[in-house]
DNA sequence: GCTTTTTTTGGAATCGATACCAAATTAATT
DNA sequence: AATTAATTTGGTATCGATTCCAAAAAAAGC
């Protein structure tokens, strides 16, 4: 493997000439920059990072943290990020924290010892109120899909309460009125939307139902489940993130029952398959790629002016009214 | 930041022995041992990865390569490989090379300059083609999901021939006999997937109606329409990923067509919607995380025993047999 | 008790790039 | 043409760990 001094020699230079045509070649005069970049060709020579890293004390690596990978708004988020990372030359490392704040504090350490440039994370209710209280890292942060008010990080978020008081009137105006939410709990997001459907709910003089769950199929599905069988069961089911959202419809196709006829359904996230004709479910799209992409030019933007103010994106979701909540007339 | 000239002051010792402390412990006596350690709590000292890095010429990374990350198969994977390599203190770089073998050759070329342990990846066709000729990487790899036949590198499979005639099989006992198959182009996997299927309707007479398609829901859904509104259209459809399968789904459904009752339908993946019992489609389920798990277990090995011979592991699929192939008795 | 062997510790070189400062070269000014 | 200013280039220290080899200390052997 050749080293700078290899490419020096080849090109008769000192191994400072190297360093400069490799990170600001205008300060080289053009005969000698040729040799140098011939000298590179010919050697096939690449820069050792970490040789660079250690005397930079930085990386050119960001951290993506988030609770699971597998929850599909992550899977795209994390995609946007990537591909951002990589057209700015920088690697992307991956990390699930499972909502558990033990973890989540163990990655943002190693990402310390990594001596990233930067993170984008998706913290836990814990994370956030450290940061609050202070905590501070050695890298730039950029918050996506949670975060606390009054906090001077940059981030990027959807309106989740306003979303959720939108997707709340939707399903009143469709005339349901016992309508139950299944919130995530352990994310401001979870909070947030289980607020705005609160507010729509009282706004019409309507007391809000609200389950708390954890954030998993499983979960939504057993609470929703329960919902369904109580003496007076709710009339819609409003679900605050794709994964409750399938929990709950599972519910309601084992319980036997089907929208719109029976009961009203309305959630989160855009996924594929509530867009199939006989499921067609009312949903909330969020903007999600455009979530990733945004938060990582967030941090680009931030590494390249690292004392600019904190900026915070808020971006709309869109309402895609489907047949999932086309109340049929009743008369009662 | 401290540094092991720190610590090694700090416990009066040298940076030699503080660094024994760190590698091999039991080469130090006791009393040493516990001075280094106390000074290492002290100034919570944590190593320079990028010197040490430097100075072993290999980093305690490994890198993931697929070609997209939002295809549920490989998120499963990469949260598996993720729970791997952390468990055992590696990082994990995440790369999406979109099945375009340039993305993926500049990929594995900047694993060389990150010096990665080792690489688990999901090759191209043309990958696969270019290691089969000899190309050779400075650092062990795994492949998943996709392998040829006779190289020897280490690999974790599903036996996708047999899973794909197995399924096919199911269909035909369920009296389909118009089967056709949306088999993914590009991958060996799709070309497995529908050998198996062309072999189970040769034996039993048939000839095999394949078509080729991007492993996109969207290109599942153009193929199996155009299928749909041909003259002579199958009585059932075969999709060789989860992609094609939901793409598939949603040109039945937009069809106005049922199933079992208006046509079969089979695919691979068992997705949660899948299973919804509204849709109840019967899949080939791979033990997804299992595969992952697995790849990044023969990672750790080899890297612990750099020449032992290739292990090639090779999984079953679980064929879920669901409503969506219950043919209902029709007289012609 | 003294020599030999083994174990434990330290000194200094090394990995490969960058950054600072000084030397050399070129350009500008009078 | 001589002096000064600006630009280009090179020498060397440095980042922080590991590794080799030698020195010191402890254990073993006679």
């Amino acid at each position: 493997m050749a080293s700078i001094k290899d490419v020096a020699q080849q090109a008769g230079v000192s191994t400072t000439t190297v360093s400069r045509v490799l990170s600001s070649p205008d300060t080289v005069r053009a005969p000698l920059r040729l040799r140098v970049e011939q000298a590179i060709a010919a050697l096939a020579y690449r820069p050792n990072l970490a040789a660079r890293r250690l005397r930079q004390q930085r990386s050119s690596i960001i951290g993506l943290i988030v609770s699971d990978m597998r929850s599909p708004f992550f899977t795209d988020l994390g995609r946007a990020v990537e591909d951002v990372a990589y057209q700015h030359g920088l690697r992307l490392i991956l990390c699930n924290t499972d909502e558990d704040p033990d973890k989540e504090r163990a990655y943002l350490e190693l990402m310390v010892d990594e001596q990233v440039s930067g993170v984008i994370i998706s913290p836990t209710l814990e994370g956030l109120r450290s940061l609050k209280q202070g905590q501070s890292w050695p890298f730039p942060m950029v918050l996506v899909d949670r975060a606390l008010p009054d906090t001077s990080t940059d981030r990027v978020l959807l309106d989740n309460t306003a979303a959720a008081r939108r997707l709340t009137e939707h399903l009143l105006d469709a005339g349901y009125r016992r309508i139950a939410a299944l919130a995530g709990a352990r994310s401001t997001t979870g909070q947030d939307r289980q607020a705005g459907y609160a507010e729509a709910m009282r706004a019409r003089g309507l007391a809000p139902l609200q389950t708390w769950v954890a954030p998993t199929v499983g979960a939504g599905f057993a609470a929703a489940a329960t919902l369904l069988n109580s003496a007076e069961p709710p009339d819609a089911l409003l679900a605050t993130n794709g994964l409750l959202l399938m929990g709950t419809l599972q519910a309601i196709q084992a319980a036997g029952l089907r929208s719109p006829h029976d009961i009203g359904l309305a959630g989160f996230d855009n996924n594929d398959w509530t867009a199939l004709p006989t499921l067609d479910i009312t949903v909330i799209a969020q903007p999600t790629y455009d979530i990733g992409r945004t938060a990582a030019e967030l941090l680009m933007q931030r590494l390249a002016e690292p004392t600019r103010p904190a900026r915070a994106v808020v971006l709309e979701g869109v309402l895609l009214a489907r047949g999932s909540t086309c109340r049929p007339v009743l008369v009662r």
